[in-house]
DNA sequence: GCCCCCCGTGGAAGCGCTTCCATACCGCGT
DNA sequence: ACGCGGTATGGAAGCGCTTCCACGGGGGGC
């Protein structure tokens, strides 16, 4: 293997010279610069990460810690965080803390083990027992928030009140959201999301009714099932708001099961924008999540570089994708 | 930050003796190993990960090195490595070669960088100039194949011959195929769903029409477009056979909107069983994307642990998943 | 013309571990 | 009682880099 001391020779300098070549230090000639850097070229020379992380306490390594990997949502945002490292020299190392386990292992090794520079903490709650544990270390948050913490997201309580006044103006009074109640990993987002969606019947005048907020699991099946409960009330729904697109389709399906037309029996619509939202013509709310992911890696790449001396906060847009599953409330039979 | 040398003065014993414990080293007495855990424990105390891999040759560290990040195959197969590695102290680092500048630069530092300890490569075609790059690093292939590399794959030609001798039985003759042709990253698993197919049709007797091949690219949208030039033919398709089940989603919704019902005008079929392809009752063939993940992740362990003696080439079994998109051919009108 | 300062550079120290060698000690066989 | 083999242990060397300190030399100010 080439080292440092095989460049230093090939090009005649001492082994600090090559060094500051390689980090990019200013004060280097340039006629001295670019001998070191033929001699690299020539030697086909890369320095060792290992020798790099001990000795200079940079990784050049950022940590994604995800709660699941599961979901579209992870995946778009993955896509987004590597585009934004691509033209860095930061490597990055994924996380997953399904296992609660797992979860303490991961933090206290990724805050004293030195495995990274920072750490991109993405729908993980900020708690008082993580921040400690990983004191010391540069975060972002990707759609969660902490005063201490840069972060980037999406006004979920802005999202779920379009969605739901999209749906008031079609007529609709009778509106259920199906959505998760409890996430151990990510309470913030639900917690928003059905603010909004509250919100928004009080601001019109609508009575919220508790029978109307079935709990679902993140499946179709699961909103599938949520439908049933729904139907068998005495006045049931004429829409639904389904907390995520892959709810939503299960909710779609088994409607078309029960023989109900979308949307004249019944309006339909979802959360999230995935790919194939659009190819069943799902009316829902398009979250940017590779916007995210890219967002959040630069937060976090300014904040390795010095930490931000002011709060950042930032939200990125959401939208309403009005397409074909939500339509007016068919007026009441005769 | 605590150190060897703080556990070895708290535990009263030398560094050395650390050392073979944090390795499991088999000579340690049982007592002094009992001393020494207690004093990591009290100490809080992780090793670093940097002077581990500086002093000892290893990063504990795998990459795994995927061409693209845009589809649920990936994705699948990311969740499977990572339940692989859950148990045991490797870290995954991810690279994506999707710009081919990209490629060199990752693989040139996997090689030469000492950044990972074995490197997973994910539908990557282990090319000479690929494997001369990476050569001493120990490699795993998924869905791949090399004789000199342990590799974990589907029988892509079999899964595809399955699939359209299924079409063939419900009377089919006009059976199209909608599928990528040229791909830079994965020519292999192609080709061999290619051969699948024409290899069926062979069998079973039926000519095989070069105008039933028509070329997409990967989105729901591009399977639309072939549809419409299928359906364009003097003598259209009664069948189609689509190479994943996003094409498929795109053909089934261009069929609809044509006013095609499926499966009576058209027998549609997809590929891969992505979650979505159960909710919209697509018959399709399953590959098992996670257990491929976690079974290329221990064929690499196993290759880091020592080289293996005899070439490893595992395949997986795929299944077709009969559901609602095909069935048997409409007799012709009279 | 002299001094001072600063720029460019060389090289040693040290990052925290692994590993190897040396040493101490134990117990057994004779 | 002595020696030998083997086991448990301490500690130094060294992994390849960064960084800091020291030094030489050139130029500008007076």
């Amino acid at each position: 293997m080439t080292t440092i001391q095989d460049v230093a020779r090939e090009a005649g300098v001492g082994v600090g010279t090559v060094s500051r070549v390689l980090s990019r230090h200013p004060r280097v000639a340039p006629a001295t610069r670019a001998r070191v850097e033929r001699a690299i070229e020539r030697l086909g020379y890369r320095p060792s990460r290992a020798a790099r992380a001990l000795a200079g306490g940079r990784t050049h390594t950022i940590a994604v810690v995800v709660p699941l990997l599961t979901r579209h949502y992870y995946f778009g945002l993955l896509a987004g965080i590597v585009a934004a490292l691509a033209d860095t020299e930061y490597l990055l190392t994924l996380r997953v803390l399904e296992r609660p386990e797992d979860k303490v292992r991961a933090l206290d090794d990724l805050a004293r083990g030195g495995s990274a520079d920072g750490v991109l903490l993405v729908r993980t709650p900020p708690t008082p027992e993580l921040l400690d544990r990983l004191s010391g270390v540069p975060l972002a948050l990707i759609d969660g928030a902490h005063p201490a913490v840069p972060s980037v997201g999406v006004d979920h309580t802005a999202a779920a009140a379009t969605m739901t006044e999209h749906l008031i103006s079609l007529g609709h009074e009778r509106i259920a959201l199906i959505d998760r109640v409890r996430d151990p990993f990510d309470q913030q987002v639900l917690t928003a999301r059905r603010r909004g969606y509250r919100n928004s019947l009080e601001r019109a005048g609508i009575r919220r009714r508790p029978e109307y907020e079935p709990h679902t699991e993140w499946s179709a099946e699961s909103g599938a099932a949520a439908l049933d409960t729904l139907l068998a009330l005495p006045e049931p729904p004429t829409a639904v708001f389904a907390g995520g697109d892959t709810i939503a389709i299960g909710v779609l399906d088994r409607a078309r099961q029960r023989g109900l037309t979308v949307p004249g029996d019944l309006s339909v619509c979802g959360y999230g924008d995935i790919e194939l939202a659009r190819y069943l013509a799902l009316t829902t709310v398009h979250v940017p999540v590779a916007d995210l992911g890219r967002r959040g890696a630069e937060l976090l790449l300014q904040a390795i570089d010095a930490p931000p001396a002011a709060p950042i906060r930032e939200r990125l847009p959401s939208s309403l994708v009005v397409r074909a599953t939500c339509g007016p409330r068919r007026p009441p039979t005769q």
